[in-house]
Order: C-alpha cells, then sequence, then structure tokens
DNA sequence: CCCGCCGAGAGGCACGTTTCTGCATGATCA
DNA sequence: TGATCATGCAGAAACGTGCCTCTCGGCGGG
C-alpha cells in the first residue's frame, strides 16, 4: 500500500520518463517473458500463458477460470474455458505440484518387491486389497504409485524421484527404514498390519488375527476334531507371529499338544513339502489349519496321497481369498481376511491425514475377518445322504 | 513492504535518485531471493540453497555435486555430499520434474479398474504382468503409477494430474481415447495387445493367440478327443476375438461342427453356469478349452456332476497363470501366456521409447506361449497303471 | 465533491531445481 | 611475455503454476 502512495506521487509530478524508466526496468522481467512466447510453437503442450495470450485475458484470470477460483463473471469463465480447450491446454502437473506441494499421488509399498520373489504367498491378498486400495484412491482424485520397499533397489533411488503426499506400507518390518525416513519428512504413513515394534506410523488398519484362528479353532473342534495341526510359516512378520500364538495359546488352553511344519513361505514348492511332512507325522492330526493360500490345495493333494478323506478323515481349513477353493473336491472352508475392505480403510485413513480430516475414532482400525464355511470343515455335508446320524467320533 | 515506504520518500527528491530508485526496483527481485533465505526454519524439508549456504558453496556447486555433472574436485564432491546428508537433503522431484521434463513414472492402465468390477476373469494374468512390469520399471529407475482406463473417473482428472513419462495400456479398447490423446501430447504409450484398429501406439507386445490355439487344439486331438468345445467370452476384445476365430478356422479345417458356449467374462458365476451348460448340450463335447481362468475349476466341478472322468471321459485345458491346477485332481493342462514375459517386454520397449533408445528389431514384439501339459489332457496318464493299451474311443 | 467500496482483472513473486554462460585463476605454450 | 586453455566455481535464466497484491473504473452515500 506505500507503493500506492508512490504511484500517486508520480501522478503529482510530471516526471513522466523516469517513471517509464523505473518500470521499464522493473518490469524488463515481465517484458522478457511477454515477449517471447515464441516457444509456444515450440513441440508439445501449449502453456498457461498461450491460453491468456489466445483469449486476451491475464495468467491469472486463466487460472482462476479453470481452478474455480477467483470472481469472475461466467462469461469470462466460460470463455477461458472454450480457448483452453480448444488449444489443448493441459496444465502442467509438475508446476502444480511445485507449486501447490500436493502431487495427488500415494505410494504403495509391499515386502521387497523389487527382488523378484516377494511373498508369493500372499498373492492373491496383495492383489485384492491393491485393487481395492486403487478404486478408494481413484474415488479421491489419487492414484497409487507402486515402489520397492528397499530404498536404494537400483541406481537411482526411486523414493526421492517421486513425489508422494503419503504412502501406504503393507506388513511393515520391525524399524522399517523407509517408513522412519518418511514419516521424518512429514509424509502420512499408514500401514496394512499393526506395525511392531515402535514404528511411528500415522494410522494402521488389521484384522484381529488371534481372534479368527481362535474362533476357526474351535470351528474345528465343534466339528470333531481332536487334534489339530498348524501349517505356518518360517518368517517373523505380524501376521505369522500372531496366528501361530493365538495357536499355540489354545492348544495350552484345551490342554493339546502342538502339532505344527514351518516352511519359507516365499517359497511355493515348500508349502507342498511341508503340508506332506505334517500329514506324515505318528501324530498325525484329524485336521489342518494352513496359514496361506496355496495350502488347501497342498493338503487337499497330501490327504489324497495318504488315502485320507476330506472332511471324513481330515478336516481343512486354510487362510485364502481365492475362490478356487469355491470348486475344489471337496470345497474348502477359507479364512478371508477380507483385503478389499482392508485396502478401502487404509486408503481412507491416509486420505483423510493427508486431507487434514479430523477423526473422531482412533487411528487404529480393526476389520473383521470371515469364515467362510465349506465341506472341508463339516463333519455332515449337507448335500450328501450318506448314513444319517453317525457319531462324529474321530478317526 | 518497508522498502515501499522507502521509494516513495526517495521519489520526493530530485534526479538522482530516481535512477537509483529504478535499480532498486529492478534488484529487488535477486535482493528478496537472496537476503530471505529464512524459510529454511521453517517445518519440512531442506532444500538446495540451504545445502549450498551450510557448504560454503553456490547451488550450482551442489547440484552438480550430488549429480555427478560438472567438473569438481572429489574433495569438494565429497564435502558437499557429506553436507546434504547431515541436512537430511532430499531434492524436490516436483522441481526436478519441471525442470528437466521428466518425471521417472509410468502410468499402467487396466481396462476399467475404477469401476469396481473390470475383467475378473484375467486377474490372476493382471497381477502377475504387473508384478513383471513393475519390476523392470523399478530396475530402471521408473515407478508405475496406476491409472483408470476413463479419463474421466471422479471430480478430478487424475491423468492430468499426474507428469507421466510414458504409459503402458492393457488391452486398450479399439480407439481409446485415453491413448489417442496421450500420443497426441507425444507421451509414448506401449501396449499389452496388439493395437484394434488405427490406435497409434508406440509399440505393442502380444502373444501369437491363434497359433497358440491352433496348436492346443492339435495337442487336445492327438490325445484322441474327437469333438472339442470351447467356453469363450461375450465381450470383443482383442484376445476373445482371436482366440475364437482360431477355433472356428480350426473346426472348420478339420470338419468339426463347432460346439461353444459364450458367456460375460466379468462375472465369476457366469463362467460355472456356461460350463455347466456346455456339459449338458445333447452334442456334449468329449473335450473343452477354456479360454478364462476360473475355467478349470468350473469345467472340473461340472464333470464331475454329470460323472464324467477326466481324462477318460473328458479332456480339459483351459487358459490360466494358476498354479492351482498343478494340484487339482486330476491336475489340469494349462495355456500361459507368460505374462511375465509380457510384463518386461513392454516396459522394456517403453522405457527405451522414452529414454530414445534405437532399437534395431520392430517395435511389434510377439512372446510365445506355452502349454503346460499335465493329466487333464492325456489319455494315459503317466503314473496311474490301469489298463494298458486300451484306445482312446472317446464317448 | 470527495471518499470508500466493489467487481473484474493485471502484475509479479515464489515453488526448488537444472543448466547455460561467464568469470576468475593459474598453468602451458609460442 | 602475453595468448591460450583447462579448472573450479558463481550468477541467473528458465520450467509452468498458484496466489497475493494492486490497479482501475463505476457507483452510492455523506
Amino acid at each position: 500500500m506505500p507503493l500506492g502512495g508512490c504511484i500517486c506521487d508520480r501522478a503529482n509530478y510530471p516526471s513522466e520518463p523516469y517513471y517509464r524508466l523505473a518500470m521499464t526496468a522493473a518490469g524488463k522481467h515481465q517484458v522478457s517473458r511477454t515477449e517471447t512466447p515464441r516457444r509456444n510453437g515450440r513441440q508439445g503442450r501449449a502453456g498457461i500463458r498461450d491460453v491468456a495470450a489466445a483469449a486476451g485475458v491475464s495468467i491469472t484470470t486463466v487460472s482462476d477460470a479453470l481452478n474455480g477460483k477467483g470472481r469472475l463473471p461466467e462469461a469470462t469463465r466460460r470463455h477461458v474455458r472454450e480457448v483452453a480447450e480448444r488449444l489443448g491446454y493441459r496444465p502442467s502437473a509438475a508446476a502444480r505440484t511445485l507449486r501447490t506441494g500436493k502431487s495427488g499421488l500415494i505410494g504403495l509399498t509391499v515386502t521387497t518387491y523389487g527382488d523378484e520373489p516377494f511373498t508369493f504367498t500372499e498373492f492373491a491378498y496383495f492383489a485384492e486389497m491393491a485393487r481395492a486400495a486403487t478404486s478408494a484412491a481413484l474415488a479421491r482424485g489419487y492414484a497409487l504409485v507402486i515402489l520397492p520397499a528397499t530404498s536404494r533397489h537400483s541406481t537411482v533411488d526411486v523414493w526421492s524421484n517421486v513425489a508422494l503426499d503419503g504412502t501406504v506400507v503393507i506388513d511393515p518390518s520391525d524399524q522399517d527404514p523407509v517408513v522412519t525416513e518418511l514419516v521424518r519428512q512429514g509424509v502420512p504413513v499408514v500401514s496394512d498390519g499393526r506395525p511392531a515394534g515402535s514404528l511411528p506410523v500415522t494410522a494402521w488398519v488389521d484384522n484381529d488375527h488371534r481372534a479368527a484362528v481362535l474362533d476357526l479353532l474351535d470351528h474345528l473342534a465343534a466339528a470333531g476334531a481332536r487334534r489339530i495341526g498348524l501349517l505356518t510359516g518360517t518368517t517373523t512378520d505380524t501376521y505369522t507371529r500372531l496366528s501361530t500364538t493365538a495357536y499355540l495359546h489354545w492348544c495350552e488352553r484345551v490342554g493339546q499338544d502342538p502339532v505344527y511344519e514351518s516352511y519359507p513361505a516365499h517359497d511355493p514348492c515348500a508349502g507342498a513339502v511341508a503340508a506332506d511332512r505334517l500329514l506324515a507325522r505318528p501324530d498325525r492330526p484329524d485336521a489342518v489349519y494352513g496359514l496361506f493360500d496355496p495350502n488347501g490345495t497342498d493338503l487337499l493333494a497330501a490327504a489324497r496321497r495318504y488315502g485320507l478323506r476330506v472332511p471324513e478323515d481330515l478336516l481343512l481349513v486354510c487362510c485364502s481369498e481365492s475362490t478356487v477353493y469355491a470348486s475344489t473336491e471337496p470345497p474348502i472352508t477359507t479364512l478371508s481376511l477380507k483385503p478389499r475392505r482392508i485396502g478401502t480403510a487404509v486408503v481412507q485413513l491416509l486420505i483423510d491425514a493427508i486431507e487434514g480430516v479430523e477423526h473422531d475414532g482412533p487411528l487404529e482400525q480393526v476389520i473383521p475377518t470371515e469364515l467362510i464355511v465349506r465341506t472341508s470343515s463339516q463333519r455332515r455335508p449337507p448335500r450328501t445322504t450318506v448314513s444319517a446320524p453317525r457319531s462324529p467320533a474321530g478317526d
């Protein structure tokens, strides 16, 4: 506003030339910009300047008209929109991001994606979850960027080459360096799977794995199981750990000796071998829960090798999102972790954090699991018309 | 803005100061930039200016040192790197993208992703392909952004909010508006699946679906099939169309009446119904090829319902990437489209185009398919010791 | 008649890089 | 002894927006 006074002074004095000099010098910047729009004819995109020139208005007006911001008459707004459309104008995402600080991009990290063998067993789960997360993000105007878990993967650091508004981390490891670095930079991070240790995530979403396993074991016991075995993994991620300890607690509670086999879950062949080992044991279980997706078919194949009928001789449940278990022979009961709901919840929480939406609820969200009961865990199959009221005395 | 008052005061005095006024006004730009680095203390990231100031060098030197560009002694380079590390400096991806015009981001579009039900049947294929593409991209320093097929999906256009160096399009529809818009902007586009019509893609990768189907039908015929049926889709995408016409050609060549059922491939339940219909026909086939992933289990279940033994009464092949067919009862022969190789090839082609790498070969790449022969398509299972040289007279 | 308000729009700085140009300084060479 | 040249670095112009500040004409009211 002092400048206003200055201009008034100018109006009072006849020192025109000096003012011109000043304006020219001060305006040199602007002038050189305005008088060199020849880059318009260059290859590719038309900029906002070109639109402004073509519409006969200023850059500000174009920006306001297209973003619905300023106070402009509808006629001008329409005119600018038409000109922009005619020139095929697309605002530069990079410039907008630089200016606003928001990129509309959300990172999606999956455990060691870059090195080919990532946790293949949870493949269907991840795919479903990613699909739901993508949909939810797109619905709110964000896009997902798939990023590796290791910061330094190739020659360049992909992480620092992309501007992220936030990040979704699937099953972060204890003291994940990427996560800590991100929160240090002030980037919101929401994890699928409750963070181990004191990982400082913004929020997290998870199932109640303990309750799910206990419930499932009760279901098997109610169906007549006397000795329930477990097919688990050797890795120490949260899912495996919580499920296994829940199993051990349950065994202790009901007074059953634990019967389980572990294998490296990322190896698809090792699962079949472990399933075979489990059924070859002298203390062979009469029911098995497999923690990973392929365990159902693996256990079914192993049962056939040993001449065990399912569900008559062996009850079967596995954790899977695949629909193939609906039409195996027999159909296999599965525990679904509801990846769609988890993916959606994770993204909603993250975008709320990005946009500063206040949350009434806590920043931890527990998604209920669903036990899809099929023939493999029922001693009396619904449609089979065999001997009627046989007692389910196992073995 | 005390500067404004200063200028006004000067304006009251005669000649000399006016020139100074001009200089001051012109230099204000530079002065305000250099003398206001206080935004360092602001929240969050340290900029390149802060690193330069802390290291006692210029911005240019910092940029050159970190990017390995200029001619600097190793000592300076190390020093700058240390200071940058100490300040936790991360270059702004947005600014870099704005300046260089390269974002390191590659779009990945899958048919109608935004609206939840996308082609669910090709789910495993897509997941595998995306996984391979992600790996290949990351290995070359690029990241994938998952984008919807429809340009206008939510309130904002996600496509124009992200700066892409190139795009991978999976099975683009004829005259895809997104693709044409992208190439108009000069963005390289590589498609998985040969483009229908005159879609102007930069390059494409695909299988030879026609050859694969013909080969597969020959395999079934060699195994003793007399009447081969087809389970196909009602959609008009390239894969379905090419496979179906290849089947019809084959039938014509060998003089067999076509026996097929079509169903909307995006509906997971419709597949089971169609499989049932196919086996319920009066001219029931003694061999079936299913175009989509779940057809194997669906056909197996239908065969059981009709008391048909596989492979004795019915030979089965389906196109799938799933490993569950290795351990079904019996294991089912599958046709693999090699999504990993396709995903890798697509990304390599795209990045080559982005970086201007000249190609010796053409910009179309055909990936061979693989027929994984299992029990379901062999009349003499390898390990079964049943009646030896029975003639495979079907039906 | 003057002051202030309001609608409509223009000017220009800042975001944080990359990079082109240019300026010293010593070393080499005719 | 100057001319040439490589070295080591600094200045500053873009890149294309968004937005804050300011101008200007018109108008109603004191």
